[in-house]
RNA sequence: GCCGAGGUGGUGAAAUUGGUAGACACUCGACACUUAAAAUGUCGUGAGCUCUAAUAGGCUCGUGCGGGUUCGAUUCCCGCCCUCGGCACCA
């Protein structure tokens, strides 16, 4: 049986057959088909070909063919990024030159791919670091430098001390570099920024539009950052500078209690009256030493020691434009000096790390909001259709410091868990109300006020008063002194029961964020940073403070201001493995870009790569004569590269014209073929690569040179595929699957099949290689092979075959629209387990089985296509008939009172009341109806009907 | 902490708008073929119970947990728990 598919040769038959009829080649300017343009992210030529490739690769080949065959014309291209710093890691490593390491790899990668028995277009193939690719890189480049999209300035960058270059910050995780995981510093160095965040609202924006998953979407937006707030300007006693702060916070104004500025504050050192701000404070040595320490420090030290340290600027103080009052100013790591203005208002009544460093440095905390909570949903929400009643009430949180637990109520009448609450009654004082509460309900009697905190209010729905409640509660902290209770009467004990919980059983049981509110608070842990009602906000007191935003920044002169998280793109890189900067320096020293007719602005060869700090290309005789014979004496280049992802951002725009040597690529192509109508990468990819390649778009299309201004329709990521144990695949564990091992085996045919098969593809799940299943796939395919004999010469095709056939192409591509490939394997197994159930077939069924195969094992469709006479290629065949008339019988359901009690094989358009005569004969119904009537009747043809008792 | 996705048999998973939960496979078990093994084939495989001589069959429970809506819920609503992914001193 064996010798019948015999793998290796099938797989070299059909990879010839292919390159002799030319199968793939895309012609871009067809007119007749519907173009589709099917994009993987291009790999890096590592040269090692790995099963995370073939699951990119093989798995979207499967679904370029099937659009093919369904008479798309479809552009399934393949390409390298091949700039970047594993080869010139290889350079300095074993001394090779880091272009034939590279174009080496490519070369045995164009192998190791071609083993998968891709559809792909290698014409247009595109190679990041041929200069026929990157003279187009940097022409772009030079565009954006001329409408000032790039800039050169100075800038603290973060600097990989083991790989000798700058990092971005999407480079840098957890404060290492990605790549080497060294610790990342800081330094000041003129830098080349692509100003992206020009672009952050539209790149926001843009997002609505697309039809992605939401996850990749609240990816790029939290990436983004968009924070609308406003710019507050603080006088500083006694100078005229101001201090410029960012707030989101306007409305708590009123509870600045300190300013904080970040320690690289370019006020610090700015002079005024010949006084600069550092000049004209007492403790200087102080204020000094802790800004050379934080300059010292890596962000990860910032971040990692989040206690909030800082520094009073002893003699300067700020003026609260609400208040008029002055409030300290402090330095602190905490504040930023890259985001907003570098300066805050503090607020630590109500923001969270503002508490912290109050509460660490003794500073005043000023309430001005109080909390206001609306139940909006669950038993209590509040009913539209009920009475608003306003209460006087408290709530009293009692401690037992014997057991540190504290005392709730369980509620009878509602699923309620709250402390003691109750009225304030005429005459009486909050706190009276409080302990005449705790007796009446609890039967306890001596209680230690601890504290009084500020008011929380709610609006609910009170269940056992029947009316909505705008509760105002005055919050008050007991302890418990001994345990002597009086006792409490009937109505209070039919009410609720006393139960004593500790403080993570109470916050889990407590009905409603007021207690729990009130439950942090006591536990000294967190501000209440929500909105409320405003006191101690002079005429803004007993307003809403969400809706009083606005107000406030006019009132105290500020203008509202919106911040993103997003930096602009460093793109500089002291490196020498990729894509030179097209700019030479003056002799003054002013950038200015290489002229179009110099580019490629070649990457020079005689470069020591030796890391020292200075970029290689600084060590190149060649690069300086070059600069000098063509611009003159005094003139000298940018020895920096481009970060690789710019190669990144506009290779899909090259593969449409990937040899034009006049044009990026063809206008009228692009308007054809753009934007790529499906991209399908890793969702490391989410936040960075896809994010440039939106903005480059953006860029382009406003400079008229890109048709679109989104450059993906649909993006789509892919899963990982874990090794055997269910681990990510790692050589340290040595779970690594190599796929060559794979194909050799069982056949490229099994291995494409089982990627497929192994999970949804539309979704970043993780699935675990199992090598029992790609065993299984190549049984499969051994009795596809088997099947041939049960061809017969004039036998007839079944009813039952001819639908399965049909069910299976509509389900095909269907699948392939959701991007699922796991039941579509599934649906070709349940057509072959008809095909074994059948007696005999006629060969042009057996000839439809193979059709729908092709996709999905290309080579042995192909061989098996052949062996039955098929014309020409398998792969331009079309699908079979999807749409054959339905069976004219269904199977329905049959349940009473909803559960199923049996089924009934009935005519599609069968009556409601023939279908309940037969059901009615059914035994199993029978005996479930008990002799009863039906009072109702459920019946959806051809699904389920039921009769209710 | 915040945001997002998810939780279904021993495993990967399926169920397209609320309509027979577990398709399709893997694993495991039994049997057939074989001197034997491999390969292949047949049957079984969510849990529990039950009828029967044995089959066929029947019943109950079951999609993370607790409620709800509905004739009917993996699917919709409310409240929790857990896992994974992203972000994280961003004012």
């Amino acid at each position: 049986m064996a010798e019948r598919y015999n793998h290796q040769a099938i797989e070299k038959e059909a990879h010839e057959k292919w390159a002799e009829l030319n199968l793939y080649e895309t012609n871009l300017a067809d007119e007749a088909k519907e173009p589709y343009y099917l994009l993987v992210e291009f790999p890096y030529p590592s040269g090692d070909l790995h099963i995370g490739h073939w699951y990119a690769f093989a798995v979207t080949d499967i679904y370029a063919r099937l659009l093919r065959m369904q008479g798309k014309n479809v552009l399934f291209p393949i390409g390298f990024d091949a700039f970047g710093l594993p080869a010139e890691n290889a350079a300095i490593k074993h001394g090779v030159n880091p272009k034939d390491w590279t174009y080496a790899n490519i070369e045995r990668m164009k192998g190791q791919l071609a083993s998968m028995g891709p559809s792909f277009d290698w014409n247009k193939m595109v190679v990041a670091c041929d200069p026929e690719y990157y003279q187009w890189t940097q022409w772009l480049f030079t565009k954006l430098f001329e409408h000032h999209l790039a800039e050169h300035r100075l800038a603290a960058v973060k600097w990989c001390p083991k790989d000798q270059t700058v990092l971005a910050n999407e480079q840098i995780i957890d404060g290492k570099c990605e790549r080497c995981g060294t610790e990342v510093e800081e330094k000041r160095l003129t830098q080349w920024f692509l100003k992206i965040t020009d672009y952050a609202e539209r790149l926001l924006a843009g997002l609505d539009t697309l039809p992605w998953r939401e996850e990749i979407k609240d990816a790029q937006r939290a990436w983004i950052g968009k924070s609308e707030g406003a710019h507050l300007s603080f006088a500083i006693a006694g100078r005229d500078e101001k201090i410029k702060v960012f707030t989101t916070r306007p409305d708590t104004i009123f509870g600045v209690t300190y300013v904080v500025l970040a320690p690289e504050h370019p006020l610090l050192r700015q002079g005024y009256a010949g006084q600069t701000l550092l000049d004209s404070i007492s403790n200087q040595n102080d204020v000094e030493e802790y800004i050379a320490a934080t300059a010292k420090k890596t962000e990860r030290e910032r971040s990692e020691n989040k206690e909030k340290t800082g520094v009073r600027l002893e003699g300067v103080m700020a003026i609260n434009p609400a208040t008029k009052e002055e409030v300290p100013v402090f330095i602190a790591d905490y504040v930023l000096a890259s985001y907003g203005t570098g300066a805050v208002m503090a607020v630590p009544a109500h923001d969270e790390r503002d508490f912290e460093f109050a509460t660490r440095h003794n500073l005043p905390i000023k309430t001005v909001i109080e909390p206001l909570f609306i139940k909006s949903s669950g038993d209590d929400a509040v009913r539209a259709d009920k009475p608003m009643v306003e209460r006087e009430t408290i709530s009293a949180l009692v401690r037992d410091p014997k057991t540190n637990t504290y005392l709730t109520l369980r509620w009878k009448k509602a699923a309620w868990t709250t402390f003691v609450t109750g009225g304030v009654e005429e005459g009486q004082t909050p706190e009276e109300a409080a302990r005449a509460e705790i007796l009446q309900e609890t039967g306890y009697q001596h209680v230690r006020l601890i504290r009084e905190f500020g008011m929380v209010h709610s609006k609910f729905f009170h269940i056992p008063k029947d009316q909505n409640r705008f509760g105002h509660f005055h919050n008050f902290f007991f302890e418990l002194e001994d345990d002597a209770q009086s006792s409490v009467t009937v109505e209070e004990l039919a009410k609720h029961e006393v139960v004593w919980m500790t403080a993570q059983e109470a916050r889990s049981a407590l009905t409603g964020e007021s207690f729990v509110q009130l439950l942090d608070e006591t536990i000294g842990e967190h501000p209440y940073t929500g909105s409320g009602i405003l006191v101690n906000s002079g005429e803004f007191s007993g307003r809403e403070s969400e809706v009083s935003k606005s107000d406030f920044v006019t009132f105290v002169g500020g203008e509202k201001a919106t911040n993103y998280r997003l930096r602009d793109w460093l793109v500089s890189r002291q490196r020498y493995w990729g894509c030179p900067i097209p700019i030479v320096y003056d002799p003054e020293g002013a950038p200015h870009v290489v002229p179009a007719e110099h580019l490629p602005w070649l990457l020079p060869t005689d470069v020591d790569f030796t890391p020292t700090g200075e970029a290689p290309l600084a060590s190149s005789k060649e690069l300086k004569e070059r600069v000098t014979r063509i611009f003159g004496e005094g003139w000298t280049p940018e020895y920096d590269t481009l970060d690789t992802f710019v190669d990144s951002s506009w290779y899909f725009l090259r593969y449409l014209d990937a040899k034009n040597a006049h044009k990026f690529s063809d206008p009228a192509l692009m308007k054809k073929w753009l934007p790529v109508d499906r991209y399908s990468g890793g969702s490391e990819h989410t936040t960075m690569h896809v994010l440039y390649a939106r903005f480059f778009t953006k860029a382009l299309y406003d400079l008229a040179l890109v048709p679109v201004d989104e450059p993906f329709g649909e993006r789509f990521n892919r899963g990982l595929i874990m090794g055997p144990d269910g681990a990510k695949m790692s050589k340290s564990k040595g779970n690594v699957v190599n796929p060559d091992e794979f194909v050799a085996k069982y056949g490229a045919d099994a291995v494409r099949i089982y990627l497929a098969f192994i999970g949804p593809y539309n979704e970043p799940g993780n699935y675990p290689w199992s090598l029992e299943g790609v065993a299984a796939m190549r049984k499969f395919l051994d009795r596809v092979v088997r099947l041939a004999d049960k061809i017969g010469e004039s036998s007839d095709l079944s009813e039952k075959l001819a639908q399965a056939l049909a069910r299976t192409s509509a389900k095909l591509v269907e699948d392939g629209e959701r991007f699922k490939f796991n039941t579509s394997v599934a649906a070709l197994m349940m057509l072959v387990n008809e095909f074994e159930a059948t007696e005999t077939f006629p060969q042009s069924a057996f000839r439809e089985l193979v059709i729908m195969l092709a996709p999905f094992a290309p080579h042995l469709a192909e061989h098996l296509w052949e062996r039955q006479g098929g014309e020409g290629s398998v792969h331009t065949q079309a699908l079979p008939n999807a749409s054959l008339a339905e069976s004219v019988v269904r199977e329905i359901m049959v349940q009473v009172n909803g559960k199923r009690r049996g089924s009934l094989t009935l005519a599609a358009d069968v009556s409601e009341e023939d279908a309940v005569i037969a059901a009615r004969a059914l035994p199993t119904v029978a005996t479930a109806l008990t002799g009863a009537e039906p009072t109702r009747i459920i019946y959806v043809p051809g699904k389920v009907l039921n009769l209710v008792i």
